[in-house]
DNA sequence: ACCTATTGATAAGG
DNA sequence: TCCTTATCAATAGGT
């Protein structure tokens, strides 16, 4: 519903990610509510943005509705005792979280986002790899092209052929008696209109 | 939507409610998976029918989902809350492997690499990004070199003002007695060396 | 944030 | 539950 349908997938303009995220949450949240209240469902409804920020809609109390889940899905009670391997996944944690940001960081660099702070040899170095990645991203996409366009052409000459073999069948049938019709009209809307349209115009002479 | 506007409260018969409960229950459900592909937000919804029938939709683990929604309403938890905890944590290690593998694979597409599975369409939106990235990179980098001009160039404009001023200071000091020498040697080692030396040249001759 | 053309959801009826 | 259709609601894209 809009100005024009977007397919399902991650919306890549981070502005209208933001955008499109605010509003349909919003439409969201009012419809979890408008079934709790139409059909007296529980609803339950956690939502957390991509930046972390957290909404939530809770018919009723939401803990309820938590375990309530849980004896749906039969809860696996797992017993603890290597609760200090705790700090070791913390730290585990925090170091793919600063590969992540880096790894992200330079991505925007290369579309050209968050270069502000960037030097100038940082820069020559970006436009470098940005060239080159160009420039193979084209040499690829030059092969894909002329591989579809054999394929075609493969495909061109098959039905050629095939054409030359039906004019010869048409011409062994028409040389032998030209004056008997041997078409039969296709008995298609499309085609009848045709028809009538040619009738037509040779009533009109 | 429909036939006829509904008010917002309980539906009475409960034919109608049943089948509007099981359209409803739908759209939130398609609804909270668009918006966590769209927007890649992390979206758990539960949904429980009057008559006690159980749907669910979780974009990431639900445990893990209950979990950051305890931490975020500030819970304590309940007793076995460290051992979901570590449930919690491995689902969000797994997931930022994922990303990061995600990540790293698309900056290996940016550069050129690993682009031999990629289709047309994916070849043509990266070639995109990078030409912007390009040409963002660029007009950054001639900001920059600008700027750097911009700042030799007014040094270079106080360099001569300077210049002009002790110019005119010599002449003024040349002009009135050009043969009284008022300069006085400079007691460094430097200059006492030199004086040995033109002494020493001088005993030679 | 607001606007509106367009798509999507759905109420009513079978 | 599924289909159809008339209608209303949500929202995408633009300002």
């Amino acid at each position: 519903m809009g100005r024009g349908k977007v397919e399902l997938k991650r919306i890549e303009n981070s502005a209208s990610r933001q955008v499109t995220f605010s509003k349909r949450r919003n439409g969201l949240l009012k419809k979890a509510f408008e079934l709790s209240i139409l059909c007296e469902a529980e609803v339950s409804l956690i939502i957390f943005s991509p930046t972390g920020k957290f909404y939530q809609f809770s018919s009723h109390d939401m803990e309820r509705s938590v375990a309530r889940y849980r004896s749906e899905v039969g809860l696996p009670g797992t017993n603890d005792q290597r609760s200090r391997s705790l700090e070791f996944w913390r730290c585990e944690i925090e170091e793919l979280r600063r590969t992540i940001n880096k790894t992200e960081a330079q991505l925007r660099h290369f579309i050209g986002e968050d270069i502000a702070p960037l030097g100038l040899k940082e820069l020559k170095q970006l436009e470098r790899q940005l060239k080159t990645g160009v420039e193979r991203i084209r040499s690829k996409k030059k092969r894909v092209i002329s591989e579809h366009i054999k394929l075609l052409k493969s495909e061109q000459r098959a039905l050629q052929e095939e054409n030359a073999h039906l004019q010869k069948r048409v011409k062994l049938q028409e040389l032998p008696d030209a004056n008997v019709s041997s078409r039969i009209p296709e008995p298609n809307a499309c085609n009848a209109f045709h028809q009538q349209r040619i009738f037509l115009d040779g009533s009109h002479h």
